[in-house]
DNA sequence: AAAAACTATACAATCGATTGTATTTTTTAT
DNA sequence: ATAAAAAATACAATCGATTGTATAGTTTTT
């Protein structure tokens, strides 16, 4: 009967075969400073053992544990799902693990969380940052350590860090620009917090698309929200409430707002989408090509976003110079998917204004 | 200037404190074995220094790694990123970090990522089988080197491990009972893969419901699948040609296939849901609740599924014994969530039949 | 005041793998 | 055949924290 000794080490090895660890441990990793014919006497041994190399004490020695951390506000939503699974599948290819937190937003967790991931000691962290964080001081220690950190995502001015974020203000401008092509003249703005990059840089793409078509623009076309389902539907009953102001649009901070608003509408009101009012939102969330009619959105690539971030990551841990001499930011880039809940002009297909 | 230097260990601190590393370290763990005066000392170098423990050489010497491996199939599918919500919250309460890995439901790369896994000593491991996973032989490394395994979701008959599971035919047998109450007399069921338990389970369900009302059935009501909305769309076409024999009702495997259908039948046909045709799919995707009519569904609840075993898992790794001991198995319960999609006698509520 | 009991700290081994240096063995060259 | 070169293997230190045992210093007991 074959025992399975537990938890074998290379030392069991060595004393079966009257050999030195060392030589073990340079057979196990293919060293030329190894005979053929020990090298296979090791190897066999070993299968027969069951042995498995102890990761951490490798780790500890050689300083390098082959994995990376990941900190998100929240895994299950879509766009961060998606961003993980590029992440994932980038660096397994490679043989790094990932270890995944999420920081619920809340600043607090998250200095928490890098603290424990540097503690692991990981190889480099990616980190879409919480809507509480206010910079990257809680950064420093990866810096410091010359640990490489990409941001995605959700990002800050300073701290000179590198990037890999969507071009939220191109896309916020296409998608306007389409519904004012389309013929929409009152374009609402449903907007995400300002503490945000990501959605100040969308408020900005509206702003400019109107300004550049010389439509009216007020502050109180800028309805600031959690984006939530639930506030969506608070706010859009809000504005109809206001009947002399009624918008002919909305530009929503993402799709699960639009999405929540369209719902109300249809169930509650006699408003149709596009015919009285046309919206727009972010991210291409599952759902949004399902109803009917389909949200018009900006598509934001996040598998592509977390497989460029996790590229960018594993390069600045192979060139450590690299990742400490400059910063380094990719945008990625937008594409708007037009769908019937803002053709007006219904089936013909509207080509790109090309006003300079 | 405060210069700060890089990977300050308890060495560092004792010899500028001249004290011994064991002290250091035992006042950095509260032990009564140091003097309350040292201890403040130490601890306020250490913030000082700018101190972390390594913890790697702490994992290496205590056997421990406060770190959970974490098996799914796909990241971004909507059930498997909600129930690792519920794992990576329920474990960070305790100070444990998930290291999380898709199997791509391909059992070669499953059986690498627990080599790996295993590697890094996880203190416990959660997987939820690929399609392809005939066995549990794979996770014998665990087994026999005492490290708590729970299977969720999917699983195997054979192995004895514990796991935490979804009533997947008492879900089916629900969703088919509703749809019979409906009136519905014709039902085919769009089966996924016959290797995996979850959809044999749902498939007995809905037999079973057909059976106890004595409705007919024949084979070919039954429709193999991989369950995708491509496929799902493939295989209403099929039926749709067979002119004489259309169901009047769908029990879908998942929701993904339900809304491809009702998204084709919309969108190509005159065949109306739920007037025509009742469908029904599992798992209450976002969408199923966004577009019109709703899909009726079955709930899977998978957070609870994820937080309840990762309960498990770490009253596993704290009680060993219990782990080995004896095999444990929790369902969770289903929920029926009924939409537009399967009400045909609108607005009525159908309680249960009482049928014996 | 000497012995006993207790505190606080130091010493040293250990976890398992890696790696620079030293030594032994084998091969090649003269 | 012997020296030189090369190959194969052994020795020993190390990564950083933990922990059992030993020792120095202090307080309590009688």
């Amino acid at each position: 009967m074959k025992k399975i000794k537990k938890n074998i080490t290379i030392h069991d090895i060595a004393r079966e075969l009257k050999l030195d660890s060392s030589t073990i441990s340079r057979a196990l990793s293919d060293s030329p400073r190894v005979g053929i014919k020990t090298k296979e006497r090791v190897l066999s041994k070993a299968k027969e053992l069951g042995y498995r190399r102890n990761q951490m004490a490798s780790n500890l020695r050689t300083n390098k544990t082959m994995t990376i951390g990941v900190v998100v506000p929240y895994i299950s939503r879509h766009f961060f799902s998606e961003a993980i699974d590029g992440i994932e599948q980038t660096v397994a290819d490679k043989d790094y693990r990932v270890i995944i937190s999420q920081s619920h937003d809340d600043y607090k967790l998250e200095k928490k969380i890098l603290d424990g991931l540097f503690m692991n000691r990981v190889d480099g962290l990616l980190i879409s940052a919480s809507m509480e964080t206010p910079d990257s001081s809680h950064l420093s220690i990866f810096k410091d350590n010359r640990i490489p950190v990409v941001l995605f995502d959700r990002y800050f001015e300073n701290g000179g860090l590198s990037k890999v974020i969507f071009e939220d203000k191109q896309g916020a401008n296409d998608l306007t620009q389409h519904m004012i092509n389309q013929g929409c003249k009152k374009i609402f703005h449903l907007a995400g917090s300002i503490d945000s990059q990501i959605y100040q840089q969308r408020y900005q793409g509206y702003r400019e698309a109107l300004k550049k078509n010389d439509l009216e623009f007020k502050e109180s076309f800028v309805k600031p929200s959690s984006l939530t389902a639930e506030d969506a539907v608070e706010i859009i009953k809000e504005i109809l409430k206001d009947k002399k102001n009624l918008p002919d649009a909305l530009v929503c901070g993402n799709d699960i707002s639009a999405l929540a608003i369209m719902k109300y509408l249809d169930e509650h009101t006699e408003i149709r989408v596009p015919g009285d009012i046309c919206i727009g939102g972010f991210s291409n969330e599952p759902a949004s090509d399902l109803i009917k009619p389909g949200l018009t959105t900006v598509d934001q690539h996040p598998f592509m976003i977390g497989k460029t971030a996790a590229e960018m990551l594993l390069d600045f841990i192979n060139n450590k110079e690299k990742a400490f001499r400059s910063s380094n930011t990719v945008e990625i880039k937008s594409s708007l998917i037009v769908r019937g809940s803002t053709l007006k002009k219904k089936k013909k297909i509207i080509k790109k204004n090309n006003i300079k």
